[in-house]
RNA sequence: CGCGGGGUAGGGUAACGGUAACCCGUCAGGCUCAUAACCUGAAAAUUGCCGGUUCGAUUCCGGCCCCCGCAACCA
């Protein structure tokens, strides 16, 4: 069911920018801008935020193996993550009043601003503190060394040479204050994190004890991130930073009518991310939150990696990497964000290779949807028949539009793929069954009654699945919407076979 | 014994205490409105391995093996 006009927000993780946007990360903006066209076609008004975070050590590395400075290389870079929206269809140029798109860069000088004074609060609340951090230095290296590269607690190099400890200062948030409220939070929200596996997953890290952690970095090793409050030594490690643009996108901490607007007033942000950063976004971000006195976002939607054949992971070495880039251009934005709302578990890891995405291609866009409107529409136009369109605001009357609608509600995003698709199949066969193509054709009047009357169904079928595909393709729904209302077969093939 | 998730027909996935479903592929029919598309049917899975609970387990419990993520390197 629509529900009455209102504000919904949702974010992606910004992608870190220290490599050219794969496909994993066209995948994550796929799925939050398919449930945000949902809501909008739902009425409600959208804020969707996306972005790129741009400070801390691989950045800082990636610039220095390139011989430029950090700013030079982020400036350099970020447009191509701009121009990845653009080419998923999430353009930032929204022509719809109701569907605002924002792009923040965690260097812009708003938001740096705004992770400072987040910091002062956050300190000012008493959940910061300064500590001594040790650190194994293994003399032989001359290097510091970190849990994972030791073996027995040794330098593998060095193995007789005992580590050196060394001791330095940084910056410590109180998580471990926070225990006992997000598992408040979590009680009070079910469904916070989705899926609930990984909600369960969250509850039994918060209950085993989340342990304080380092915020900061000492300048004179890593300088390439936002400045601590009145403490030039330091930097703030970047995804305290980096968390901070959710609410910095919507004008916190200055323009606090945006913040009530589509913060307070919505509930919070729905925040897409990957597996790898659930601690991150359901926990540590939640208690820096309450940590600084705001409310908590509304729910973390946690989505699984994309893979190469066989689970395998993809990498420029194996050679199974996929350029959205490439897709887009040889088969459309459609077909890609198809691929990503149909054959990726909205959940769970699953497998990318162009043969999969060819198979996929033909089997449900040219011989299933693009085909179904070819010859639907051949014999409606041929013979004028049509009947009356259900308003979009109503379209939930139909049974499969409310399974859809459901699916959608619990960001399982293939189930409600898999409606729509299962009403085109089932389309095909009502064809197949009742024939009307013979039936037009026949002698008799009660037999050309019976064949108008199955295609004016048919007809206004067609018409409801090309609204519910309006959030997964939005290009495809809108050129099947006006040659139903203008009840002509399409002069080429919607898609074409490959 | 660190924590969590996963292991289902040739490939990819779904379901979940009671006849294991879907897509691709394969084989055999049918149809001709449509993009050589579409429809019907068939073959194909002892649901990772071992044990337990149960009238009955893919589904619950225990152990083991393998894969992925996390475990304050980095994000």
């Amino acid at each position: 069911m629509p529900e009455s006009q209102k504000r919904f927000y949702i974010t992606t993780t910004l992608p870190y920018v220290n490599a050219e946007p794969h496909v994993g990360f066209a995948a994550e903006i796929i799925r939050a801008d398919i449930i945000a066209r949902w809501r909008r076609l739902n009425g409600d008004q959208v804020f969707f935020n996306t972005g790129t975070d741009e400070h801390g050590a691989k950045i800082h590395q990636k610039a220095r193996s390139m011989s430029l400075e950090p700013q030079a290389y982020v400036d350099g870079i970020y447009g191509k993550f701009v121009d990845l929206l653009a080419a998923v269809g999430a353009p930032l140029d929204m022509a719809d009043e109701g569907f605002k798109r924002n792009f923040i860069r965690t260097t812009d000088p708003h938001h740096v601003m705004a992770a400072q004074e987040f910091w002062k609060t956050v300190d000012k609340n008493g959940y910061i503190y300064k500590k001594d951090y040790s650190i194994k230095y293994c003399i032989g290296c001359e290097l510091e060394k970190t849990e994972s590269e030791l073996v027995n607690g040794r330098c593998p190099l060095h193995p007789l040479q005992e580590l050196e400890i060394i001791h330095e200062e940084n910056y410590f948030f109180r998580f471990s204050s926070f225990k006992e409220k997000l598992l408040a939070l979590y009680a009070a929200a079910p469904g916070f994190v989705v899926p609930n596996a990984r909600f369960n997953e969250i509850k039994a890290f918060i209950e085993r004890g989340p342990e304080d952690f380092s915020i900061s970095r000492l300048a004179s090793k890593m300088p390439w991130g936002i400045p601590v409050p009145n403490d030039p030594e330091q930097v703030m490690y970047v995804w305290f930073d980096a968390l901070v643009d959710y609410i910095s996108a919507i004008g916190w901490p200055d323009r606090l009518d945006g913040f009530q607007a589509w913060w307070v007033e919505t509930g919070g942000v729905v925040q897409y991310c990957g597996k790898d950063n659930l601690r991150q976004q359901a926990a540590m971000w939640q208690a820096m939150l309450m940590a600084a006195g705001l409310p908590p976002s509304k729910a973390i939607v946690v989505d699984g990696f994309i893979t190469g054949d066989g689970g395998v992971k993809m990498s420029k070495s194996l050679g199974n990497t996929i350029d959205p880039f490439d897709i887009v251009k040889t088969y459309g934005t459609d077909a890609l964000r198809y691929y990503a709302a149909r054959e990726l578990s909205p959940f769970e890891d699953s497998p990318f290779t162009v043969e999969r995405f060819k198979e996929a291609y033909n089997a449900s866009l040219a011989n299933g949807i693009g085909n179904l409107t070819s010859r639907i529409l051949k014999l409606t136009s041929t013979y004028g028949i049509s009947s009356a369109l259900r308003d979009k605001e109503s379209i939930y009357s139909d049974e499969t539009a409310r399974a859809y609608a459901e699916s959608m509600a619990a960001y399982d995003i293939r189930s409600a793929c898999e409606h729509v698709w299962a009403r085109i199949s089932a389309m095909d066969g009502e064809i197949q069954a009742a024939q009307p193509f013979k039936l037009l054709k026949s002698e008799a009047a009660s037999d050309i009654e019976r064949g108008k009357a199955v295609l004016a169904k048919l007809y206004a079928e067609l018409w409801v699945v090309a609204v519910l595909l309006e959030p997964i393709m939005p290009h495809t729904a809108e050129a099947i919407q006006s040659l139903v209302k203008s009840n002509s077969m399409p002069e080429a093939p919607l898609f074409m076979r490959i």
